[in-house]
DNA sequence: AGTGACGGTTGAAGCGCTTCAAAGCAGTGG
DNA sequence: CCACTGCTTTGAAGCGCTTCAACCGTCACT
């Protein structure tokens, strides 16, 4: 392999070739012990000002990068927190990634990102991976009860373990997730206040915990008036294309007159309705049909008619996380617990009064 | 704080205080000295069967998670790929990372990312956090030229470090970025397609070598038709509100008919701009003013005009510089190589014939 | 001058793993 | 039956760092 033939400039080292100075090269050069230059990296106000000005100026002449994992294995642990995301591709769980990194940022921690696109084999691995790492403590998306279920059992307790996105249905692990009660029933009220009353809603395989939750709420806020869904509409998933096919089906109906908005439970649903009912009616979006989506995220804004949509506070999200991740590790009394925050209605061109 | 008195059954040891067996113990459990198991973990062919079934076995029963740290201390170096990303709030990044996380998945490695907003400092906090760590090779979006100095001045050379977003300037480091010139290009080809004549652009502070070049493209294209710019309005960065006050300036020349169309050179700008255009005056967006953005990024759908835009292959960008750090770290006869992907129109409504 | 007390510094013992020379162990052919 | 060969397996030496008991000077006090 080695063709290059060590010319006249080496202009760069092959990583490793160069000898990388160690802490014993730096001690050797300050006049001190090993330990000291440690002391002076780790614990400054334990050494004398003239002895740190001693190493440190070692430090500079041999650009001495200390070794993480050798320090990790010396203090059995490290600095680093880990984050699997269910999709990089949706805006909610990057502003979930911006709040956890900038919550470890803030304590001196990396974060160390996976993303597993909603695959539980590819959740697990991750999992097993940030076990192997040994990170402070591992940050979780989840939305799906099944996984919840298979993940949790897993999990052996050796680090912390916080739910997003989620709340978890016992008190074994600490979660933040968004009042998803809350938004179905904020998205059911908006229809409601603009005069809507036949109001459609998209159902969801049942295990997607926050879909059940929406749902719930939106339930009860139509029961609060003494009515209740006009249509209910099943899809298997929460693509656009089964947003489309469910716009198919609901457009009889609503040129029957029998439904004059939904509910679709997430964006990219909703965007798959609009796309469908504006391609094979002449309908109008939002006047003759309003639309509510869920997320608030890339899809609500790629349409001709951005959408009303119900937002969730990622970044806090994310940061909350961190946060309880990192009490439980410095608290020896720490306490489980699930943080609710807040959704908010967007309303955008999608709502409008009939 | 102590409210849950230890009780009968402590569910939940706190990190560190139950034991984690190592790879001694699986040792013993399995009658086989600890070369063996590290054997069966990393060089499964030098083991026979029936070894290998027995210390399984015992990793299963002692549910033995390797310890990462260690044995990146053994060998000397570590499975993770570092990438500092300018801004996860831009889709642009998180494709990248979404490429680069792809490409390291399949060479079993992981990802350490880091979010540095732009910010100098933090750009060279996260450098050396990643040196620190050890990981075997960088990847660094970058825009700034003044940045690209100071970063790559500082780099060691000890591990591979590749440019996203931008072309190296030297042949010290692999880099891949998109086309910018064509990019301009292929926004000036679509004004003038559209039948548009005077057209003006945002100029934007000379150390962003990406617009440096999309200018430069933009200018080419209508040289080539004996035109330049109708008008030129400079702006001291890319936000939104940059974009607005733009707007601003614009309205008095678009009324006076001296421009029909703007190139905005980044989709928060383009959008700021149609904001103020549609607040201030009746003028229709895209019949009276078009407006060609870049980045193909959120902003180009929050808005009532969804924006015609130029996209750029993220994912394959940070796919294919992750690629380049492998090869780098595979090849002893690697040659820097600087990757050119070609950027892509995507029309939507803002721009339209007269 | 002698005695403590005390902050600074040292030196060596690990941290858990990989590696590699050496040893063990069949199986072969002479 | 012995010398060899070719696999497996062993055991111990690190990898670079932190830690901590022991040590060393100083200084304040008696």
């Amino acid at each position: 392999m080695s063709t290059d033939a060590n010319g006249a400039q080496p202009r760069r080292t092959r990583p490793g070739t160069r000898e990388r100075s160690g802490i014993a090269d730096v001690a050797a050069l300050a006049g001190v012990s090993q330990g000291t230059v440690s002391n002076v990296l780790n614990h400054p106000e334990r050494v004398t000002q003239s002895t740190r000005d001693k190493v440190e100026r070692a430090i500079e002449m041999l650009q001495y990068t200390p070794h993480g994992p050798a320090r990790s294995l010396a203090v059995g642990s490290t600095r680093a927190l880990g984050l699997v995301l269910t999709d990089l591709g949706n805006s909610l769980f990057v502003d979930i990634a911006r709040g956890v990194e900038q919550r470890a940022a803030e304590a001196g921690a990396v974060v160390l990102l996976a993303n597993t696109d909603a695959d539980l084999e590819r959740e697990q691995r991750a999992l097993r991976m940030l076990a192997e790492t040994r990170v402070m403590g591992t940050l979780l998306t989840l939305n799906d009860t099944r996984h919840y279920r298979r993940v949790v059992a897993a999990d052996r307790g050796e680090a912390p373990l916080v739910l997003l996105n989620y709340a978890a249905e016992d008190d074994a692990h600490c979660s933040v997730h968004v009042d998803n009660v809350r938004g179905g029933a904020i998205a059911a009220e908006h229809l409601w206040d603009i005069g809507r009353r036949r109001i459609a809603v998209i159902d969801v395989p049942a295990t997607l915990q926050p879909i059940i939750e929406r749902r719930r709420g939106f339930d009860a806020v139509l029961a609060s008036h003494q009515a209740s869904a006009a249509a209910v509409h099943a899809v298997e998933g929460l693509t656009r294309a089964h947003g489309f096919a469910a716009g198919l089906a609901l457009v009889p109906r609503i040129e029957a007159g029998e439904i004059d908005s939904v509910f679709a439970m997430a964006d990219l649903v909703a965007a798959g309705i609009a796309q469908a009912v504006r391609s094979r009616t002449s309908l109008r979006i939002p006047e003759d049909f309003a639309i509510v989506g869920y997320d608030d995220n890339q899809a609500s804004w790629d349409s001709p008619t951005p959408l009303t949509t119900v937002a969730q506070p990622g970044e806090a999200m994310g940061y909350a996380g961190a946060g309880l991740v990192l009490d439980e590790l410095a608290n020896d009394d720490h306490d489980h617990s699930a943080i609710d925050l807040e959704p908010s209605l967007v309303v955008r061109n999608s709502t409008v009064r009939p």
